[in-house]
DNA sequence: CTACACTTTCAAGTGCACTTGAAGTCAAGG
DNA sequence: CCTTGACTTCAAGTGCACTTGAAAGTGTAG
């Protein structure tokens, strides 16, 4: 029955991460410092869905700084869901133009695939690339 | 009409890239070091071609290193062909997985964006992103 | 008692793709 | 002659998300 408390390590590989990463949240101030016993964490269940909300918000896409922003970032004037929807709102965008580009990248690959003059430099791809892709910028 | 010699100035410019950036392609095996005129790199238009290349390679999503693998890899048994094929096959599989993920990401953000109950922890996004998403495993 | 697994802290290291800074060289223009 | 701007080298710094290592402490089993 129990309140069932986990050591750090329980936590670690029930979230699939390492205790060090554990520690380093904790220092960044993503996880809620953990009773201690002994000097040992003791992380009560709570620890796991914080945890798992931080995994769901890295899979959406935020940095670990803007995951913190987004779990704290109160203090600053703005309602936390005013920050959440604005701070998603970008990403979406971001999100959006990553998925733009790797299928960018899926296409180039392919067209690579099915041709065999990549390596003489001297290929149609190049110009292929050139008219559709143009601008250089870096999305992830 | 000339031959047309370019300083690292201007091939960055031309690229859209830093100086720097080109100073550390080179150091990197990435650029064939250019001609000197008194202590100066001066570049023939193969080094922009060569450039393009490389961003074409980066924009494919190879990281610097594979491309230098793929642009002189030869030296090592395998002819050039079958090294561009057999990297351009993997990268397939990972942007494969990386566009999967992405529109995962989005799936997220969209769902978040018509729901209110992120903050409280409680969400039922939680459930749905554990059912759907599962493991543990960054892609990009 | 001792071995062993597990925990603690703190500092430093990793990998990627560059960027920045310091200190110096060189040619052209006023 | 002197400044200006573009170039040179080399070392170190950046940002992200962790990981690794050293040295020490704790708790349980044999």
């Amino acid at each position: 029955m129990a309140n069932s408390k986990f050591t750090i390590g329980e936590v670690a590989r029930r979230a699939g991460v390492r205790t060090s990463t554990l520690r380093f949240y904790e220092d960044a101030g993503l996880l809620t410092p953990p009773e201690r016993v002994s000097g040992s964490r003791r992380y009560d269940p709570d620890a796991l869905r914080q945890l798992r909300a931080i995994q769901m918000a890295q899979d959406a896409g935020f940095t670990l700084s803007e995951i913190k922003t987004l779990l704290h970032g109160f203090d600053e004037g703005t309602p936390a869901s005013a920050r959440w929807r604005e701070l998603a709102q970008r990403k979406l965008v971001e999100v959006e133009q990553l998925i733009a580009k790797a299928q960018g990248m899926k296409r180039l690959l392919e067209a690579g695939l099915s041709c065999d003059c990549l390596t003489p430099d001297e290929c149609s791809l190049l110009a292929t690339w050139e008219s559709t892709s143009e601008g250089r910028d870096r999305v992830s």
